[in-house]
DNA sequence: AGCACGATTAACT
DNA sequence: GTTAATCGTGCTC
């Protein structure tokens, strides 16, 4: 009995909850900087604290994929808060992104980098000939290193038995965050290619 | 059925 | 600094 209560809070109270997530999608890519993304595999945890994010708000946002408006591929976007967007690109990399806002609006955060903390061995054999530096400095490195892809798509991060989902962590202040206009964006037109919204956390080591 | 392109990475000059 | 790799997605014919 005391091991269950046990278990739950530590694997439960220090959760971000959905409620986290459905909210302004701003907002969330900001307070995301410093929480830690964990990642659940047969028991293990892997894990990094978030250091960089980027936020895709609504179809008018010509860099967000719902810009095509409800399809196969952006439906997850539809969905309510608190749902992972799992997505392939460039014939190689998987990309995460949290979901955000109320059901029916698309829109999701980005998670562009992770400095990793627990789980290193694991992390290390994923990257490995890389240089620690660039073990998940990047969306598609830090997928690699969680071993994370299409399975994951559309997974719940506020529920108990989740394999992805996110702690409360150190409090990042804004003296410490870099804002500036989001990368990759080569074809999408202004003021969409500009806007700033790309946050970047210096962590104290 | 065919096409252009991409929320990137790693390797190269 | 530049560029090839590589294939799912969404659009057009």
């Amino acid at each position: 009995m005391r091991c269950l209560w046990l278990n739950w809070r530590v694997t439960s109270v220090k959760r971000l909850e959905r409620s986290f997530f459905n909210r302004p999608t701003l907002h969330v890519a900001r307070e995301l900087l410093g929480t830690r993304l964990v990642r659940m595999e047969s028991g293990e945890r892997t894990a990094g604290i978030i250091n960089e994010t980027e936020a895709y708000i609504g179809e008018e946002d010509q860099g967000c994929h719902a810009k095509a408006g409800l399809t196969r591929r952006t439906r997850v976007m539809y969905g309510p808060a608190g749902r992972t967007y799992v997505y392939f690109t460039y014939g190689n990399y998987w990309m995460l992104n949290f979901v955000t806002e109320d059901e029916g609006f698309p829109a999701a955060v980005l998670i562009r980098g992770i400095v990793p903390r627990e789980g290193i061995e694991r992390i290390a054999v994923r990257r490995a000939g890389r240089p620690q530096k660039q073990w998940t400095d990047g969306p598609g490195k830090l997928c690699i290193a969680l071993a994370i892809g299409g399975e994951q798509n559309d997974a719940d991060l506020c529920v108990p038995e989740a394999e992805i989902f996110v702690e409360f962590g150190e409090s990042i202040p804004d003296s410490s965050v870099t804002i500036s206009p989001r990368v990759g964006l080569n074809g999408v037109p202004e003021p969409w290619k500009s806007i700033p919204w790309r946050f970047r956390a210096r962590l104290e080591t």
